[in-house]
This record gives structure tokens, sequence and C-alpha cells, in this order.
DNA sequence: GCCCAGGAGTGCA
DNA sequence: TGCACTCATGGG
């Protein structure tokens, strides 16, 4: 096992699990678990110092984009003098954007899609169950993220079985189509060419696309527009557009290269009602 | 029974 | 191009 840790003022477990941009972790102890493809570390965090053990720190070090200042990004969100985000940026500062695996993200946002996050994770954690390689950590065992070569082979009963609904149609489609094609090439692309790519997959539409941009290839100048940020334009922007292409235009030329970092304050800021 | 959830695909004007 | 309709499922 190896072993790091991080001033916890920057670095808060709960705000960085819970903020909606992973769905694989779970209590352990004072800690949590986390699980990333076929990896797991621990996290614990005493208010001080934030540890993280595993047996690959710097997988998990860039995992919790810890390479980043987020003291500045935090000191940028409070600028715009919007109340909303003044309040969550302050009471959010600990929240870490993770870079996470892209097929990972790619499979969790398609089954995210018109659903609420109870029940994403119970579907993700049942495929998982169902397709994914047992491993060992922390003298537990757990289930690895399926391989798109697993995914693809399974079958769209296995998917209404794990209670995809109607979205098993696009994981049949999408992991066909991945495990032809690769997705070697979508690594080099501009946040533009990505997006654009990402839109072609069955089941994949703007809003998905700005989450697996923002949360699998680091491309943090995406906005995600759902529910919960259209409610924040309208009661806390005044806004009155109501197209999601224009509301993600009108974040994205205001908050540029911080859109990703400010749209997670918004996004868990409104749910906790800050 | 209703409305809602990290929306997207389809058909038709 | 825009827009209404539909798509499972579980919780409140």
């Amino acid at each position: 096992m190896e072993k790091f840790d991080y001033d916890a003022k920057y670095f808060n477990p709960l705000q960085t699990l819970d903020c909606g941009q992973i769905f694989r972790f779970e209590r352990k102890g004072d800690g949590f678990i986390v699980f990333s493809a076929d990896r797991a570390c621990l996290l614990k965090s005493d208010g001080v110092k934030t540890t993280v053990e595993s047996d690959d720190a710097g997988y998990f070090y860039r995992f919790f984009d810890l390479d980043r200042d987020y003291s500045s990004i935090v000191e940028r969100a409070e600028s715009f003098g919007v109340p909303i985000l003044s309040r969550s940026a302050e009471n959010c500062r600990g929240l870490r954007l993770l870079n996470q695996n892209e097929e990972e993200m790619i499979y969790s946002f398609i089954i995210s899609q018109n659903n609420n996050i109870p029940r994403i994770k119970g579907i993700i954690s049942r495929i998982c169950a169902g397709l994914g390689e047992k491993r060992e950590f922390c003298g537990g065992e757990f289930y690895a993220f399926p391989t798109t070569a697993a995914l693809a082979a399974a079958g769209a009963e296995f998917f209404k079985n794990a209670g995809c609904g109607y979205r098993d149609a696009y994981l049949v489609e999408t992991s066909g189509r991945i495990l032809k094609e690769g997705i070697d090439d979508l690594g080099s692309m501009t946040s533009a060419q990505l997006k654009k790519r990402l839109l072609t997959y069955k089941g994949i539409g703007p809003k998905v696309a700005d989450c697996i941009a923002l949360f699998g290839f680091s491309k943090r100048d995406s906005f995600p527009v759902d529910t919960w940020i259209e409610k924040v334009y309208k009661e806390d922007f005044g806004g009155t557009l109501s197209d999601r292409k224009k509301i993600n235009d009108y974040f994205v030329n205001l908050f540029k290269e911080d859109s990703g970092y400010i749209q997670q304050y918004l996004f868990y800021g409104k749910r906790l009602n800050l």
C-alpha cells in the first residue's frame, strides 16, 4: 500500500464524492473506499489532512486532481459577486473535480440521463457485480467497472434486469461500437472536437457529452446543463432562456476555463440548498 | 394517482 | 431547423 496526504482545506472527501461526479464509492469506518475502473483507494480526513491509501499513489494523485491549485479557483468563483456562487464556492472549497476513467464515464453518464443519483448508483453497482472482475482491497472484495468487451457481450436483457430501463439499447449499441472502433483518438481532441464526436454515440446528447468531457477527459471548459442548473439559471442568475444549448453558451461565455469547477459549485450548492 | 430525476431519440411540420 | 412526444423506473 502507498499512502500520501494533502491539505484538507482544499480536499474534502464528502464534498468531492457527494457532488454527483462519481457513482462508485462507499463508507468505510470514518472514511470512504473510492472505486475507479479496476482500482480502489481508501480516503480519510481528520479535518487537517486528507489521506489517500492505495496500491498506486500516482494514479489517485491525478484522479483527485491534486496538481491543481484550488485556492485561486475558489477566489475567481467568488469574484463574480453572485450570492449563490460565493456561498457555494466558500462552503465547497474542498470539492475537487476528478479525472476519471474515460470509458467508465461514457457508460455511467449514458445511464444517468433522466434518472436520479441514488438509482444511477444502484444500476451501476449491479452492472459491476454482474460483469466486472472481482478484486481485493483493504481486506474486502469489490467488482471492477466492466471492460467494454464485457459490456458489449452482455446483451439488452442483462441491462434491463440491472434496472437500466429504456437505456439498455444505448449501452448495447455504444459498447459494441467502442469495442470495434476504440476511443484512443478521443484523448488528443480539443474540447469542441471531443463533444462533437461524443454526440455521435447512441444515448449521448449535449448534457451527457459535457459530463463525459468534464469528468473523463478533463475538459474544464465544459458546463453541463441539467434540471438543477436550469433552476439555478432561472432563480439565481435571473435567466429567461429555456433552450439548454443557449443556457450552456451563456455560462461558458461567462466562466470560460473555470466553467467545470463553477458548474459543480452551483450544482452541489443548489442541491444542498446552500 | 401525480411529478421528478445530472435527457435523448424520433417523427413531423 | 424546431418542437412535441415518448422512452423505464423508483422515490416523494
